[in-house]
DNA sequence: ATAGTGACTGAAC
DNA sequence: GGTTCAGCCACTA
């Protein structure tokens, strides 16, 4: 599979994602049509390691739940999401059901 | 090709 | 809302 393909459209649709929303990593996936959560998450890896411009931080597991919460460099990711107005609690979006912003809605 | 691992998810307890 | 288990697919050794 093309795997490049995948990233560029991952970020495509973070990019999208409105200021104080937040999706998760399998609807991505799911709005993509295919590749898995997991896949997404490691196309963040990548991102980063490409240093793009992706909004990663707005991108947290199915609870609402903030990863590597000390890897990557993304332990801050939790302060830029109060930033931007998400309440943050112990590294998890509080609201995240309300803030939950699903990509097959909006897709590309 | 096989095994281990991981920014994940859903079901079962 | 936690923990555990089984899928999931790409990457690395």
């Amino acid at each position: 599979m093309d795997t490049s393909k995948f990233n560029d459209e991952v970020y495509e649709v973070v990019n999208l994602i409105p200021e104080g929303r937040v999706t998760a990593y399998g609807a991505i996936a799911k709005a993509l049509g295919y590749g898995t959560a997991r896949m997404v998450g490691h196309a963040m890896s990548v991102m980063d390691h490409h240093q793009k411009t992706t909004p990663a931080h707005r991108v947290v597991n199915s609870s609402g739940h903030i990863s590597a919460p000390d890897s990557g460099g993304g332990r801050w990711r939790a302060e830029m999401l109060e930033k931007e107005g998400i309440e943050v609690k112990n590294g998890k979006v509080v609201k995240f059901r309300e803030l939950f912003w699903d990509p097959s809605t909006e897709i590309i």
